[in-house]
RNA sequence: GGGAGCAUAGCUCAGCUGGGAGAGCAUCUGCCUUACAAGCAGAGGGUCACAGGUUCGAGCCCUGUUGUUCCCACCA
């Protein structure tokens, strides 16, 4: 069986058939089980629209991990899955599709267009979901649920409705962000603000009475259309005659008055602002306090209407190129500036956002943000890490109400009823047959929900609720919430304050922040700049453990990270490592019978590697515990590859190359600490680990169902550990000396250990041989030799004697210059100790640490002292 | 305008509650030592951005400066 594994791992062989494999035993599946605690995780829904990129990989894989681990620490374990319909998204995907085959949405009809979107859900909704199955995603698939499915939308329902009797969701007039491509209102939170080059033009109104002109500058000068008044500061003594009178507002020759408010920077530009209430939000507050008329110039797709015939049809920039024109005939352009300024622009589409005059549904915000910051500041939930609570709490504060209305098809649609007689508005859950008021007929609001109001449900709608299910009682509040903090303002937020209000509880208790994943040159990945890289084709190439090994290695919470090739090559070698261990035990053990067990006469090394272990498996679980996720990879690593690889296999052979009870004693060590290493590796990289696994001697179905090793017995072996630690110190001591030598590892020399630790190096001798190139290794209390190269540890003295190898004037020079250095290490110590202020304040143990180094360094220089002098 | 992050080896980054700085990649030197050349052994390479401060002791804590990235904000 050994002989069939390959020198190299590859996943391609593993990967899905471990998967299929845990899929037929159920592992993923969380049933509701009283007597356990449960750990619960529910998906940031990925978009039905999206493919599969490294933010999801990054994300998807720190839940995973997170989730192996609790399941394998007892707990009922659930990480419930999903998708999101993501309105705009998909709508625009399916409009753009349809527009290809010349038809509108109008065309089909609300019922035709919604079959039409539905299929193609079901065609390509589930693409994604496929795609985390190759990361390894241990999803309960059982509980797949989807943002527009009936559940979720039983909660949309009932959450609007309630939310409507309490007077916080409301219908009104407002200016709100209109995106002219999508073609609907967009929330404040989806407006991304670009710095764009712009200009500034400066322009004069005229006052009626001919006394002159006002000077105002503007970056719209096609909003001018909508002008209803122009703006001073009460108090800019500059403006103060003129406020009351009337202007004449150029090219369309209407009158408009000149009005004071303290909005007006009296610094800024000429202290001057022309006033479109329909075409900026604070142009509209200031014409609410001045009762100014509101005139929309725009249509719905950003074009002039027919109101002004010169620039009727116009789009926005055509119509700002023929008004400038205009301007500069009448006279009214003084100059132009260029100009940089911040454009809304809107977050799916870039188009710049258009304010916009609506009528609108809102949420009212602020009876909802305060139990909200409660939730964070009485730590019921806690962001990992802290400082984005700092931005969470900001925002809050801060928050204005949401506009929660969309003008697609393609969502949750508004259950408000308007009756085409009296104007009646009723809300409800099943709809009227007629007005409850007047028995008139009724129609329901066209408009659907904003996303993310049933994104907001999600910690409990999958569970069940409204209804009172088994699954919410069990699984909610939920444990942790892993996203990027890009999303911290659209979802993170909006779950904690809907789950406060609706179950009055937190929705999680912890929200587990990344970064996002960067390219090779630390540039943001992105289409337009063509720098994805995707990671199917990484799974492909190196495998879903590799892939996952590099984000996991790269993630320390919140911060970003950069991805590349190097990166994943590393992390796929480190998978072709242990695959190498495991051929190795294996090839020992094949036709043995040995059982993962430990045996009851343990060897020195034995001792320390089960005392590394330990320490090893007492830290990792610690670093999950407080969500180091990098930190444990990182140690694992390092156990793996430098402690039990590169020193306990090698150390093992000596024993293995025997027979009897020594090799069936290195064996099961082997295959024990193999075991469970892999244990405490399996969430990061539950493919190979699987695999390996399955081959060794094991108790149980699956590694992803077995125990997580505990640790036990602090120090145990902590003499082991200082044995072995003087051994390796000595064994890198000869290394070293033989490598500046140049002496190749085949011209083996006998090796001469002086040493009051006989114990230790009589064992430890065994292992030069194997380790240090040693032909033969004597131990004593001292050696009287000529000729031969001295090397000094803290703990003995060795010699080599390497006959014409030997240049007593270089080993001279360099035992000096390593003299030199001990003695500078000395001195260091010395300066400490002679400090009566590091002595009298410093820790006890601290202290006594520097003593004990400094017995070592004169030890040491001792040795050294002792070496030259034999030289001569 | 407010807030936050980052600045450590040539490159990419770790460094938990302060006790003389680490990894991966790259570079150099030796090795096919029968698990692994996607490997083994060894080496070189750092005023921890700068300036102060607290402390017996600072990469780590405090203040300021510079550079850089990001978030928020109505300056037309």
């Amino acid at each position: 069986m050994a002989k069939e594994l390959a020198t190299k791992y590859d996943p391609k062989n593993v990967e899905d058939r471990i998967y299929d494999f845990w899929l037929k035993g159920k592992y993923f599946h969380a049933k509701v089980e009283e007597d356990k605690k449960p750990y619960t995780i529910v998906i940031p829904p990925p978009n039905i629209t999206g493919q599969l990129h490294m933010g999801h990989a990054l994300d998807n894989t720190l839940q995973d991990i997170l989730i192996r681990w609790r399941r394998m620490q007892g707990y009922d374990a659930l990480w419930l899955p999903g998708t999101d319909h993501a309105s705009i998204a998909t709508e625009a995907k399916i409009v753009e599709a349809m527009k290809a085959e010349g038809i509108t949405k109008e065309d089909l009809g609300r019922e035709g267009f919604l079959k039409r979107a539905w299929d193609w859900k079901e065609q390509y909704g589930g693409r994604i979901i496929e795609q985390l199955k190759k990361m390894g995603s241990s999803c309960d698939w059982d509980r797949e649920r989807f943002t527009l499915d009936e559940g979720c939308s039983k909660a949309v329902l009932e959450v609007f409705c309630r939310l409507y009797e309490k007077g916080l969701i409301y219908r009104g007039e407002r200016i709100i962000n209109w995106c002219p491509h999508c073609l609907t209102s967009i929330s404040d939170a989806e407006v991304e603000y670009e710095d764009q080059a712009g200009h500034f033009w400066h322009l004069r109104y005229p006052f009626k009475d001919g006394s002159g002109y006002l000077m105002l500058a503007t970056t719209r000068p096609e909003t001018l259309l909508g002008d209803t008044a122009v703006a001073v500061n009460p108090n800019d003594e500059r403006y103060k005659d003129m406020i009351g009178k009337t202007l004449i507002l150029p090219i369309v020759h209407r009158e408009i008055p000149v009005v004071a408010d303290e909005y007006v920077e009296m610094d800024f530009g000429t202290g001057v602002v022309k006033i479109t209430p329909a075409h900026d939000p604070n142009d509209f507050e200031v014409g609410l306090r001045h009762n100014l008329p509101v005139i929309n110039c725009m249509t719905d797709d950003a074009k002039i209407t027919d109101d002004y015939p010169a620039y009727a049809g116009m789009d926005r920039y055509e119509a700002r190129k023929a008004i400038v024109k205009d301007l500069e005939a009448e006279g009214a352009l003084v100059k132009i500036e260029d100009y940089s300024h911040n454009v809304g622009t809107c977050y799916r589409c870039h188009t710049s956002v258009e304010p916009r005059i609506s009528k609108q549904w809102f949420v009212k915000m602020a009876p909802l943000a305060e139990p909200a910051i409660d939730c964070v500041k009485s730590g019921k939930t806690k962001f990992v890490p802290e400082r984005f609570e700092k931005t969470y709490f900001h925002w809050m504060e801060n928050i204005k109400d949401w506009c929660i209305s969309r003008q697609l098809w393609w969502g949750h649609r508004i259950p408000a009823y308007y009756c085409a007689d009296c104007g009646e508005i009723t809300v409800a859950k099943t709809a009227p047959d007629c007005c409850p008021k007047c028995g008139g007929k009724v129609e329901q609001d066209p408009d659907t929900l904003d996303t993310w109001f049933s994104s907001a449900l999600w910690p409990f709608s999958t569970l069940g609720w409204p209804d009172e299910t088994p699954e919410l009682k069990h699984y909610f509040p939920t444990n942790t919430l892993v996203t990027g903090y890009d999303i911290i303002f659209f979802w993170v937020a909006r779950m904690i304050f809907s789950s406060c209000e609706q179950m009055n509880s937190q929705p999680f208790d912890t929200v587990f922040i990344h970064g996002i994943v960067r390219d090779a040159q630390g540039r943001k990945m992105s289409k337009s700049l063509g720098n994805g890289i995707d990671p199917l084709e990484i799974i492909d190439i190196y495998g879903a453990d590799a892939l996952r090994f590099t984000l996991a290695t790269g993630n320390s919470p919140g911060n970003d990270m950069r991805f590349s090739d190097e990166k994943v090559g590393a992390s796929r070698n480190f998978a072709n490592k242990i695959w190498n261990a495991a051929r190795f035990i294996l090839m020992n053990i094949d036709g043995k019978d040995v059982k993962c067990e430990l045996p009851a006469d343990l060897a020195l090394e034995d001792k320390w590697i089960i005392s590394l272990f330990n320490t090893l498996a007492k830290e990792v679980t610690e670093n999950l515990e407080k969500f180091e996720l990098g930190i444990a990879v990182a140690k694992l690593y390092d156990f793996i590859w430098d402690v039990f690889c590169d020193w306990y296999i090698e150390i093992a052979k000596i024993r293995l190359q025997k027979d009897g009870a020594e090799a069936q004693n290195a064996r099961q060590v082997l295959v024990w600490v193999m075991s469970n290493t892999l244990k405490l590796l399996h969430p990061f990289m539950p493919f190979i680990t699987e695999e390996i696994w399955q081959t060794l001697p094991h108790d149980g179905e699956s590694i992803m169902i077995s125990a997580w090793p505990e640790f036990c017995q602090e120090n145990a072996y902590a003499a082991e550990e200082a044995a072995m630690e003087k051994i390796m110190t000595a064994v890198r001591a000869i290394r070293n000396r033989r490598a500046e030598m140049n002496v190749p590892p085949s011209k083996k020399a006998k090796v001469y250990i002086a040493t009051s630790y006989l114990t230790t190096f009589e064992v430890g001798g065994v292992f030069m041989q194997k380790l240090a190139s040693a032909s033969e290794v004597e131990v004593a209390d001292s050696f009287e030799l000529d000729g031969a190269v001295c090397i000094v540890t803290a703990d003995a003295k060795i010699y080599i004697p390497m006959g014409e190898l030997v240049d007593f004037e270089a080993e001279k020079a360099r035992l000096q210059k390593e003299l030199a250095a001990v003695q500078k290490d000395l001195d260091f110590v010395n300066g400490k100790l002679s400090n009566e202020n590091f002595v009298a304040k410093a820790p006890a143990n601290v202290v006594a640490q520097q003593r004990e180094q400094k017995a070592k360094y004169e030890e040491k220089i001792a040795m050294l002292n002792e070496s030259i002098a034999k030289l001569g």
